[in-house]
DNA sequence: CTTATTTTTTAGATTTGTCTAAAATTAATT
DNA sequence: AATTAATTTTAGACAAATCTAAAAAATAAG
């Protein structure tokens, strides 16, 4: 079975607002993908008609283990692009995304899987995002990234996303380092900062791009969706 | 500017086959394309009012200067991206193509620069075609494909497409190695291979998928289109 | 130099993905 | 419980890319 890149869009968003296999609405995916709902009305038939995901009008929706299967392979080809634009190519962090989304409705699975192969079989993404395997098992999250990180929970410094000396000199001045205990205090929507408390002892407030290249380590937290 | 796929695909075929500026028209596209000279006639009339081409109904057509610099970039991202797959990902020769007919499409010039300067600024392509560098400017072919050589010119053997020891074992078994003078004296269409005089002395016969690995170097023979 | 043939273009229809506006259904609020 | 508000679906329309069949123009043949 193959689908339109504009298939996959939807299928895609679908998964990512059905964690847990939460009923998903009409009007999420809409401001999701900047449509109109009655578009989306309209592509839930289609999905339902290729046997993807349950749906019945009125009720609200979600995707099936085929639609979930075929979601998986698609952030499987998003996430191992990234990790090739990042690693081979020299791509930022924030400049992959758009491209991404291009680059994972290329259909070949001999292309997917020499990329992964070629890539080192990474099992997770320069965002620190897992990638699922040919077979759509998704390897479970060790460390995950400071964005993410539930609110209230204490966590460890596993990682740093860069070795750029002027990350290195803010982390030195923030006093922290590997294995400095964090825990997320409260999140300042205005700018995506986050105030967080360091070995239990001083408040810090850490930017947006700041947070995005830090993963933090955390012990009895469910795993992703899979 | 930018361009649909379709759109894409239309101007670089009618690129190919107006070497030299001669005049297209309606039916060899529709051919090629395999579409009807209907679609032809409508994508025509898009592309003029897109400035890309001089038509006149019924009177033919051909790119103009706009038109052929964005064959080039086309073209230029379609040969790279099977270095890519080849000279990286270990395809074969004979299986990168379908996949860069998809990935000729993808829209961003940062990716393909990147991918330029990863590959090293490769000039040729694994089939031994130019690639057109950032500005469209296309390297002179010194070597071309023993496939693409023209009939009863003399040559010299001056690459080969490949390490593998069976190749080199059938190339020592013809008496064929680097520098040796060959002449292409006939083609047979029905297996595509070629008969070649080498050294001016013996005649052999050659496979289409042996002359795909030989190149070609020739002096006195006009450059390719640009 | 007419007539026949080929090529090209137009006309009208279809599919995919989209939209707006109106109707149907569900949820929320007096 | 009845009315209002929000959400979702339907109806009808549109643009892109395609098709088939018919008309128009150019080319070839007698």
């Amino acid at each position: 079975m193959s689908f339109t890149a504009t298939e996959e869009n939807y299928i895609k968003t679908i998964y990512q607002l059905q964690a847990h296999d939460k009923m998903v609405n009409t009007n999420s995916v809409a401001v999701t993908l900047q449509t109109s709902a009655a578009s989306v009305t309209d592509m839930l038939k289609k999905l339902k008609l290729k046997k993807l995901l349950v749906y019945e009008k009125y009720k609200g929706f979600k995707l099936n283990q085929e639609g979930k299967k075929t979601a998986l392979s698609i952030i499987r080809k998003h996430r191992l692009w990234e990790t090739f634009l990042v690693n081979i190519l020299q791509f930022k962090w924030d400049e992959v995304h758009e491209v991404a989304e291009q680059l994972e409705h290329i259909q070949s699975n001999q292309l997917i899987n020499h990329l992964d192969d070629f890539l080192g079989n990474p099992k997770f993404d320069p965002h620190g995002d897992p990638i699922p395997d040919a077979n759509g098992k998704m390897p479970v999250q060790e460390q995950i990234n400071l964005t993410k990180f539930p609110m209230h929970t204490v966590g460890e410094i596993s990682a740093v996303g860069s070795q750029s000396a002027d990350m290195l000199a803010l982390l030195r001045h923030k006093n922290i380092e590997l294995g400095s205990s964090i825990i997320v205090e409260q999140i300042f929507p205005f700018d995506d900062s986050i105030e967080v408390k360091i070995n239990n002892q001083i408040l810090v407030n850490i930017s947006a791009k700041l947070a995005q290249h830090l993963f933090v380590k955390q012990t009895n937290y469910e795993s992703k969706q899979c």
